[in-house]
DNA sequence: GACCGACTAGGACAACTGTCCTAATCGTCG
DNA sequence: CGACGATTAGGACAGTTGTCCTAGTCGGTC
């Protein structure tokens, strides 16, 4: 962790980069001025600027499926673990708040461009989908997993993307308690029955 | 409309290579070879990139104050016009599939590029969010109109997110009709109160 | 010590960017 | 007709882009 090889922190840079300021308007001289590199050196590890985002975009892939895994230890019930994933909104809002968030933007500015790695970044949003819709599916939502899923993902990125264009946490926390309570409401009619 | 001032098509090409390649990857050139006139005539009419953007965001705002007039005027009911906004994602899920919504994209990515006219592309969701306000108010919502209006927002916001990624017909469907089946249900109880 | 591959620095390259200038053309009005 | 402002074309300009090349350094292996 202490020690990072420099493909390490080209990657990491781009990927902060690539965030915050969007893919197109990240240059190569701005990700080797953040790692402190010259081109040069820059052109040793990547050959094309395509090839970083595709290391950036596995590397999330890899961090996402970290994070799915981490919540399918931590909540003892899938009821839990999707709440965890609501909550992400909150945890993560000041970065929400400022550059929206990092899958939909990215998505959404790849398709723009017509870019031919588009594909990899949608599995992002495809590995929340069929995580989510385990979780839906072992709470006995059965058929309707897979659209409550989406719904889950849609009502997240409709935040993300307001909380991004009009910065109000007010905002952020009236929506997330109004997931959770959909959540809620979602669940109780099926136990009964 | 058949005669069309060089600056009105200059804005009217602009305003689609905006919303179909994004802002940063649409160049003057690019511009300029749609309208089919040369550089050098594009700086008469306009100085600099940015100033074609206010352009385009002036007209945006303009043709969307009149599309929620229109609706204020064929919509007999508050509730109607509401739902007239809820169908623009079936009326664009062409265009919103390819890429996206254009509010929600074009703010997202003037948020990233830190750009001085991201405010004002912000009115544009402003305009939608006070509209949808003052109808809920006729509704009897009161101090909830606003936070419905932007809960109705981020619902549109995340379908179109999405739409586009996943590039499904039936999710907007089904997403629409939830989004009808939710304000029916908003509605009922406070109509019995 | 000789050698070799991995790594790094610095710069060259053509293409493109937004910006700007100059000269020519056009239609209109006196 | 002559004059004038609006419009247009074509190209110059400096800066940046992604890409690529060459030369040098370093650490480790025969």
């Amino acid at each position: 962790m202490l020690e990072q090889t420099t493909r390490e922190q080209i990657v990491r840079a781009a990927d902060g980069l690539f965030y915050r300021h969007g893919y197109e308007h990240t240059s190569f001289a701005d990700i080797a001025a953040a790692v402190a590199i010259s081109r040069g050196n820059f052109y040793h590890h990547f050959k094309t600027k395509d090839a970083i985002l595709d290391a950036v975009i596995s590397v999330r892939l890899a961090q996402t499926r970290e994070m799915l895994d981490r919540w399918e230890l931590d909540g003892t019930t899938p009821e839990a673990r999707i709440r965890s994933f609501i909550d992400i909104l909150i945890a993560n809002r000041a970065d929400i708040k400022r550059y929206g968030c990092p899958v939909g933007t990215l998505c959404s500015e790849l398709a723009k461009l017509g870019h031919p790695s588009r594909p990899e970044a949608n599995r992002l949003f495809t590995l929340f989908r069929v995580w989510l819709a385990r979780q839906l599916t072992l709470l006995g939502c059965g058929g309707d997993a897979d659209p409550l899923a989406m719904h889950l993902l849609a009502m997240s990125q409709g935040v993300a993307t307001l909380a991004s264009a009009f910065k109000d946490d007010a905002f952020i926390a009236a929506e997330v308690e109004r997931i959770h309570l959909w959540l809620t409401h979602q669940l109780k009619p099926r136990r009964r029955r």
